[in-house]
Parts: C-alpha cells; structure tokens; sequence
DNA sequence: CATACGCTTCGACGTCTGTCAATATGTTCT
DNA sequence: AGAACATATTGACAGACGTCGAAGCGTATG
C-alpha cells in the first residue's frame, strides 16, 4: 500500500536522508498552530467538508494568511480543494495520516503494518 | 494519563489556539530531516541508547549541528540525554510518541483512546 | 455590463531556523 | 599539571517562515 511504501516507522531502523526528509515534509506541514487547528477544523466538521469562508474567523487570521496555510496543506496533501462556484471546500485526506501513524508507530505495531 | 492530558485528537474536534501549539511543539521538533534521523538512529539502537560520538559521522553534519539538535530534542521532551563522564547518551522517551500518537489518532481509535 | 463577493497572489516585513567555524567547558589519562 | 578528547556554546549568516495589506482574478447576481 501506498502508506507504507512512504513512510517506514523510523523507530524501527534508521532512516537514510531521503526517508527523513519525505516524512519532515509532511511532519512540516502540520507543525504550526493556525495550520494544525484548519485541518482540526475539517476534520471535525459533521459534513466531513468546510468551505474557507467559515475558517477565517475562527482561526483568528487574515483571509490571505488562512488562504496560504490551506494552500500548504493541499500541497502537502493533507487536504483536497474543491472548487465549487466562488467558494472553496476542503477535506481531509485521511491516507496521510494514515502514513504518518505508521511512520511513527511503535516496533511491535511496526510488525503488524509492516 | 500525562498522553491525554496533553495532546487531545484533532482529528475529532476542533483544536484551539493553545492546544494547537502545544501539539505543533512537538510535531516541530520532528519535522527536520536531520532530528527525524536522530530519533531514528536512537530509537533503533539494539542498547536502547547511543553516545552522541556515534551520532556525528552518520548524520553527514557537523558536531555543532548535531549538537544542537540533540538538545532541541531533549528539550521538546522526545529524547532524554545521560552525561556518563565525557560521553553524552541519548534514550528515546516513548510516552512523546504516545502523545503523538494520539493527537494523530482517528476517531473510532480516539474512542477507545479517550 | 457593472457591481459585489470569495479567494488567490504579490510584495514586504520581522522573526525563526539550520548550518558551520571557532571557542569554551568539562573529563580522562599520562 | 598538562595533553587529549567529547561535547556544549557562541557568533554569524543565508534562507525559510508566518503574517498582513493591497491588488488581481474568476464567479455570481442585479
């Protein structure tokens, strides 16, 4: 799968500067408050989606600054964009998390994913 | 559990700005190539610790960098460092990752988690 | 069309970060 | 004590980052 071909749990034997630097980029991505609570807020909304319009305020940021964040996170991707109309939603892109789990998961869980 | 406590799942509700930086604290200290590596040669050491003179060559920087690593990760919690006369031995600090794991965690695992 | 609206892009700014050479600190050995 | 060694600290520097206001671009609506 995919996941695993990404990401090998690095607490189970050293990682070469390539596997390091695959796994910081999307460590990276989600290692800033405002970029961390817009993926919270996805990801906990009901509709499983959220429109941009309904994150600028709540993350107490300009529009430019949460316009930026997101688009990092779709490069990253740890989210989708949808362009519907004029308004933008967002998704979470629960694959990635899936990859950073294992690559952070423990020798034992290693074992089962790997 | 300190692990709950400190790191609620962001994948199930939404985060706010003080709980969104303190998990972003620890996902900084891992989102670099050179500490993931780090982290990894520790982790994976058959002793469970590792003098930091067998750190330097493998890392491909300089001691100074590394040096500085090893005490930004000591620092964020993930690593914990044991001067034994001039040697300084590094150990992992599992319970990090836990936390980690947790922040990380889907909602039918935050479930059982919480 | 013209206007309004949602969002992205641009330009700028201060701050933080990774890196190294050089130096300092502390420990062991002779 | 002095030399050799392991690590930490300092100082410096280039590049990346988070942030904002302003301008630009597409899409709807009258």
């Amino acid at each position: 799968m995919a996941a695993a071909a990404c990401c090998p749990p690095l607490l189970v034997r050293a990682l070469d500067e390539v596997e390091a630097t695959e796994i910081a980029t999307i460590l990276k991505a989600l290692a800033d408050p405002a970029r961390l609570r817009l993926v919270s807020l996805v990801a906990s909304s009901p509709a499983g989606e959220v429109c941009a319009c309904e994150l600028t305020e709540p993350l107490g940021r300009s529009q430019a600054t949460v316009s930026h964040h997101l688009t990092q996170l779709v490069k990253a991707g740890v989210l989708t964009r949808d362009q519907r109309g004029k308004w933008a939603w967002f998704r979470l892109r629960p694959e990635r998390f899936e990859a950073l789990r294992t690559a952070l998961a423990l020798p034992a869980e290693a074992v089962v994913a790997g």
